[in-house]
DNA sequence: CTGAAAGCGCTTACAG
DNA sequence: CTGAAAGCGCTTACAG
């Protein structure tokens, strides 16, 4: 009645070593039904003989549910080393967050690596996905939808309809945050740097800026810059702001990707943050807080829109019900020295 | 024989419709056996008209395997706000390594957040466990092994009998290889900041110095600096250093959580990178690439090292067979700005 | 208080 | 070429 050795003993094998039945080692190991206590103490010392582990499978299986929540971060999209190394605050809070939202419901969080194909995609073992920055038709919302995986959206999807459920922070209203602080510090010609995206956090802080702008008679100075492709591009794009005849007296880095890039192009050409110019960030970061000195930034709180989504998520499952609504994650302005001057 | 609604169809329900055999379903649409064409496209239509997806976990049950393997990284383990927003550019490498090399081999890899109690580790639904940076007498370790998860670690286990198989880079080597270039470039006192830990590659880093102090004749100057706590800390220790009557011509920055508090203490005093100080870091990162001037670091390759820590995990699973040996996964010195007088 | 059975959804031999 | 059955390891009603 031993186990063979290697093999890992069943609910079986405690079974018979205790000369009881299957169900009883169920009950004495869940702490369930009626055992004698002499019984359960016998089975118990048994499956701790045996070497025996509850299959996780197994239970898995019978529950009906995977217990896995995957993760899909843009970051993970990228292929070259170079890439790979960008691993931004916003990105790894919004992982942590989800991971202990999932993990508090009984469910664990899967990162999903970069995926192609359909066949890859079916390969993923979950209940439901969170997928952060949906891009305008997003492939991947499709392919999900088809294999029939509910998706829960950190940012909100541009174009889908229906648009999945999602959690964001508020970015119209966060950029006219920045911009109404920095007015009041007393810039008077704002730049923006920002993204040509399909992003609805790009549109949206785009569109809140030309109105702002309109709004208040200034003169838009929107630069499109790239994201993703290091960090060159921020800085030659705040050098040729900065080195225009008329010069913004504010930037305005609406990426975590371009904070580097707009302080070394600072000091590159000598001007003082915030003497010369002011600067501050629209995702808050270590970078923008350990600056010297340190960034004005808006923080989304990622950790709690990880919270967020994957609640939202977990209702979905339970509930099968209507699309909940989506859930808006207050930001914070953190106001610090580079836009305050002394 | 349609199914019902929300409830999902089962393979049950696509024999029924298709008026054929369980096992012919399974045949057509996995591509296997041999299926009259006719009846292998009436299958396929039937399923596709009910929306069958084969449940995941039935297929994971019948493998005989969850199909994750759990990532334990020690950034989770904090848990107020502040210190979450440490995701260090290190660990999101070993991150998206990990997953790639676990998505290759048919598995998901899953993020583990701060886990206490014994309970909660049982809770974990992985085939194993990659563990990082484990300290001495580990109890994490302990517990897994009592749960019956194999483990393997990134940087090895300081003190466990029998050691866990790991990944991890040549810590030794790498510190002599810093003090080297640092020698080379001209720089007479070399200071270090270190962490008190147990960690491994802590402690091989402090042995390295210590030997290469004495070998060379120079007066160790090793500050330790407490990690994780924000980066004042090392600000302040290099403050300290700098000022003393006798102040190094040259900093290796051990940990990534240094970077920025070095520099910034540079600046603070108005020393001069590379010109009055030499800065090196121990772990490259983004802040070290995009500082001003760019700072000398050793690239770890995290993303190989998270890609083999799982290969030897899933040997491990795969042949149940003898310990493997170590991985030591190469590293390289970028030689920057900072260490290079012009 | 305890046992025997059913069943979760799938795939893989094995019969016909 | 196709069907009926066994079985993966567990838990949950249901009998005794």
């Amino acid at each position: 009645m031993t186990t063979k050795r290697g093999a890992k003993a069943t609910i079986r094998d405690v079974a018979a070593a205790a000369e009881v039945s299957v169900a009883a080692v169920s009950a004495a190991l869940n702490g369930k039904g009626s055992l004698k206590a002499e019984t359960r103490e016998r089975i118990q010392r048994e499956a701790e003989r045996l070497g025996y582990r509850p299959s996780r499978v197994a239970q898995a299986f019978r529950e009906g549910r995977i217990g896995a929540i995957a993760l899909v971060l843009p970051l993970m999209d990228s292929v070259d080393e170079q890439q790979r190394l960008i691993g931004l605050d916003y990105y790894m809070a919004i992982a942590a967050g989800s991971a202990s939202a999932a993990f508090a419901a009984g469910y664990s969080l899967t990162l999903t690596p970069p995926l192609s194909s359909r066949e890859q995609w079916r390969m993923v073992r979950a209940d439901g996905v969170v997928l952060c920055d949906p891009v305008a038709d997003d492939e991947r919302l499709t392919v999900l939808d088809e294999i029939g995986v509910p998706v829960v959206t950190i940012d909100r999807d541009p174009t889908r309809e229906p648009m999945p459920p999602y959690a964001a922070g508020d970015n119209y209203a966060n950029m006219r945050l920045l911009l109404d602080h920095l007015d009041d510090e007393g810039a008077r010609r704002i730049a923006l740097l920002s993204a040509d995206s399909s992003w609805a956090w790009t549109q949206d802080g785009d569109r809140a800026y030309a109105e702002w702008c309109a709004e208040h008679g200034h003169e838009p100075l929107r630069v499109p810059v790239p994201l993703g492709k290091g960090d060159n591009d921020a800085l030659e794009a705040t050098v040729e702001l900065l080195q225009r005849a008329a010069p913004p007296d504010a930037v305005i880095a609406s990426a975590e990707q371009y904070t580097a890039g707009v302080v070394n192009a600072c000091r590159k050409l000598g001007r003082r943050i915030p003497d010369d110019v002011m600067v501050a960030v629209g995702v808050d970061s270590r970078s923008a807080l350990q600056n010297d000195p340190p960034l004005t930034a808006i923080d989304l709180h990622p950790h709690q829109q990880g919270e967020a989504a994957v609640r939202l998520l977990l209702d979905r499952l339970a509930h099968d019900a209507a699309r909940p609504d989506p859930v808006i994650v207050p930001s914070t302005l953190h106001r610090r020295a580079s836009t305050h001057r002394g």
